[in-house]
DNA sequence: TATCCTGATGTAACCGGTTACATAAAAGCT
DNA sequence: AGCTTTTATGTAACCGGTTACATCAGGATA
């Protein structure tokens, strides 16, 4: 037998097989198409040389990547690590490729990752929250690329979102503590100018507020990025002021969990003398001391509606069709009613 | 001007522009070598039909793909997402993209995973842990596609391997609480049989304890996934033995974590009652209280060297060559010397 | 036995951009 | 002014696999 070349092409393979590159092809891609013994003769030659068809060639001439992208706005938060992994599953599945790509907050990060993956030409993308450049949704029109946000409902028909209502989960959490009595309720959450959720959260904290004629204090709000150390930083502030909230409503758990530590080395008793919510539900704040009542955020199930929503557009054109999916509020040993605060020393 | 075709290629950019396709394909990825009034000319027409490259021929045809693939065993410890970052930011730096993918722990599910990447044609590949079938080493090989393994040395030469020593590490923390006077320490980590990380820091505990002629005892090692919940009941149980320890290594911080907040839940204060070690130093150690004492993981700084590396190998063709980066261990408010423990009642 | 249908296989054009090599014009130097 | 060098641009072959269409052989049916 001839050696083999320093490539290995299926047009050798075939050469060696004798037949055509069409049956060397197909008997990789669709076996049944191919009779038994050929098959057997070309999937030998196939092990013994190694051989591993080149996916460039593959994808440029059939013209399709079988990769679905996805941009997070970051990969230390575990919430998104969920999400992920219930859209990897799935596409898995039906044989499709997940591409990550990591969008560290910034727009214009953003805004590369998304004509990247328009000229790598993936099947469908997965976006997180609406707002952005009104021309980028053009451009994935412009050349068909299948888009849902996530993350964020969307106020148009023409971006579709599967997502839950980050306003009405924030207001449910608001409306709870207000309910357990509390008033002066300070917020920890992201920074609005960059991250719509965390506007959409802080909108409804507000909106709640005035629908309670509860007095919105600037001073009670805290926005900074998602990290444990800067969120327990805003959390010792907030509850070291001369007139302390009662309560904290933080926008995502990290910055619960941030609060939540604050708290314990300051020796504020959680809930007795402040209560915490929390949002995503991750599994930690079940295991912390208090467990931290959090809204639970069904990221693995948006995952998974996400994902089929795009092997539907990618697969079969079916168009993707905006989806609402519930949160819910779970209370757990970080909140109780209002009792009157003891007053601490200065 | 004729109406744009239903896909605007560079061929037809060329014809509208009066020039050859190579003077197009100059003008967006050379401009310097195209003349300005040309360049201007071909750009405004790119903008003007919001032409995106087709990046499946561009692959094919220049035979690159300018993306380096990693996989990590899971994308929910953070720790992975400092490491994922820093691998990230240098490969952007250099025009190169990253491609994540998760085995989820699973050799079959990575297996897949490496063909899958080497079919992509990946320019570069980032290995978890060195342990797998010899074949998957051998391919990568035969397709010269350059590889890395890293959070874990590698045994062979053949094999390069960016990391800090796991065993060293581990052995560091075991001794550092035998030194404090503790006798009967727990153990928690990996599952030893898949996660080649898990076992080799097994083995320096097994060592150690060895080494002060300790006995081992199989009935303070506890082998789990790494899920707070779970490693929570594993140190609940742990805590609870007749005759318990009255130290916890824990070979990542989740788990360190979840033994802390059992421990607070059970009353048992740490570092009063027991000393705990965790292992990777991710921020939320710092935060909580005490603050956990822990193995410091340079996961930014191997991050880093492992990029340069298959930037070095991708772009100009230079061997991988292995490097041991050190680990320190962070003494917080965890541990402390071993006092003798109260009696329990049963 | 003849005709029709199905399965297996071959042919060859094609996908869209890249780039080695060639050519022409412009710039620089003597 | 003539020659050399540099810059800008064109030509066209190529990358490796996919697949629409065609063909042939074998099986089924009348």
């Amino acid at each position: 037998m001839k050696d083999a070349p320093k490539s290995v092409t299926i047009r050798w393979l075939a050469h060696q097989a004798g037949v055509s590159v069409a049956t060397v092809s197909r008997a990789l891609r669709h076996p049944e198409t191919v009779a038994p013994q050929t098959r057997e003769r070309i999937l030998k030659l196939v092990n013994r040389h190694q051989f591993v068809p080149d996916g460039r060639a593959a994808t440029f001439s059939s013209k399709r990547t079988g990769v679905i992208g996805l941009i997070i706005p970051t990969i230390s938060n575990s919430i998104y690590a969920e999400f992920t992994e219930a859209i990897q599953s799935r596409l898995q599945a039906a044989g499709l490729s997940l591409l990550i790509a990591n969008a560290n907050y910034s727009a214009e990060a953003e805004r590369d990752i998304i004509r990247k993956l328009i000229e790598s030409r993936v099947e469908g993308l997965i976006l997180t929250g609406y707002k952005r450049d009104a021309a980028l949704y053009d451009l994935l029109r412009h050349y068909r690329i299948p888009f849902v946000v996530t993350w964020s409902t969307s106020p148009k028909a023409s971006i579709p979102s599967i997502s839950f209502d980050n306003r009405a989960a924030a207001a449910e959490a608001t409306e709870m503590l207000i309910k357990l009595g509390h008033q002066r309720i300070g917020l920890i959450c992201g920074i609005t100018g960059v991250n719509d959720r965390a506007a959409q959260r802080f909108e409804a904290y507000r909106s709640v507020l005035a629908r309670y004629k509860i007095p919105f204090d600037a001073e009670l709000v805290s926005e900074q990025p998602f990290e444990i150390e800067v969120a327990a930083d805003a959390a010792t502030r907030l509850v070291t002021l001369t007139n302390p909230p009662t309560a904290l409503f933080c926008a995502n758990d990290i910055q619960a969990l941030g609060a939540l530590f604050a708290c314990q080395r300051l020796k504020i008793r959680v809930p007795k003398d402040i209560s915490i919510i929390g949002f995503d539900d991750l599994p930690i704040v079940r295991v912390v001391s208090p467990p931290l009542s959090s809204v639970h955020v069904p990221a693995r199930r948006m995952g998974h509606a996400t994902a089929d929503a795009l092997i539907g557009a990618a697969r079969k054109n079916i168009p993707v069709k905006s989806q609402i999916i519930g949160t819910e509020l779970i209370m757990r040993g970080s909140t109780m009613p209002l009792v009157p605060a003891r007053t601490r020393p200065p």
